[in-house]
DNA sequence: CTCAATTGGTTGGTATGCCAACGATTATGG
DNA sequence: CCATAATCGTTGGCATACCAACCAATTGAG
């Protein structure tokens, strides 16, 4: 009789992964009261800004709802501003408001640490693996995903193709 | 400037992860509408007869709160009871009902088709070395996690032989 | 150009994952 | 033995992750 067979299940062991990933990051964070999911917003807006909510999700694999909820949050706490768009009245305009680009800006080093401390079990070759395996898995797998992503800034590749590079 | 950043963060990598894992159980239970964290608690349930709720949730390492829900819509459909426990009433014994056990034999092979398509991407040796990459992690990094995880009747090798009270 | 289909945002609902706090009960230490 | 600790279940609240449905606006087909 081996291991209870649920915890050599890959779903439970991505899940429990999953979930110490998430507690380091909300520790590394918690002088500055930022979620991971937060964090993703605030970063796509850095690099977008203007964007409208629907691409917003898209940008990070989240429901539109769930970024709305985060929005709302962000907005009560003065991080972002959302407005009609220019040009497509159905659509918000979202940006940073300058606290909000300040806040990324004090983040970035509590992001890193936590990233390192969530490798820190592994070789450095083994980080590579890891990394590795987790991109081959989401890219093969991206269309049983129920929110659609479509990476920011990368020229979206329709399917496959990664790394513009040029 | 490489691929935007936050594609790269590993905590990123295995939020991804997780969600497609899920979507993927639940499109393989989505006849049963069985979730993940259901299948779960009634496979403990099926090990352990008649636990507390505080062991079934460090077993499973979830929230007290998110077992007890779970446990009421189980209840509700009829797949579990509750009841004070003999000899400590401060504890509630859980137990399958017949229709849960039924349940929990049909689920069997639906569960691991989702483990398979799940785990697809890979070649065999990937396959070990992402589960063996995942068993590390959570076991080196347990003590970050919020919700404690005591697994069950495993006679895990790691730190801190537990068998239970005999 | 007009009507149908699609999209964007919102609301309301369910499920998971946490926290803080509470009463009841049990376990412990003096 | 008794006062205090810790534990168990519960409630209420917040954040993420979904779904379904809706309306307003836009896009596309004919």
């Amino acid at each position: 009789m081996p291991v209870f067979d649920i915890y050599q299940r890959p779903g439970f062991l991505l899940r429990r992964a999953h979930q110490i990933s998430t507690a380091i990051f909300e520790r590394s964070c918690a002088h500055l009261g930022l979620t991971p999911a937060q964090y993703g917003v605030l970063s796509v807006l850095a690099e977008q800004p203007g964007v409208d909510q629907s691409s917003l999700a898209r940008a990070l694999a989240f429901d539109k709802v769930t970024v709305l909820r985060v929005l709302q949050g962000l907005e009560a706490k003065g991080l972002c501003s959302r407005g009609t768009a220019p040009g497509n009245r159905r659509q918000m305009a979202v940006s940073l408001t300058p606290q909000g680009l300040e806040l990324l800006s004090l983040a970035r080093q509590p992001v890193q640490q936590a990233a390192d401390l969530l490798l820190s079990p592994f070789t450095p070759a083994q980080r590579e693996q890891f990394m590795g395996l987790l991109n081959t898995l989401n890219a093969s797998l991206d269309a049983q995903a129920r929110a659609g992503f479509v990476p920011v800034q990368g020229l979206p590749e329709k399917a496959g193709k990664r790394l513009p590079s040029a």
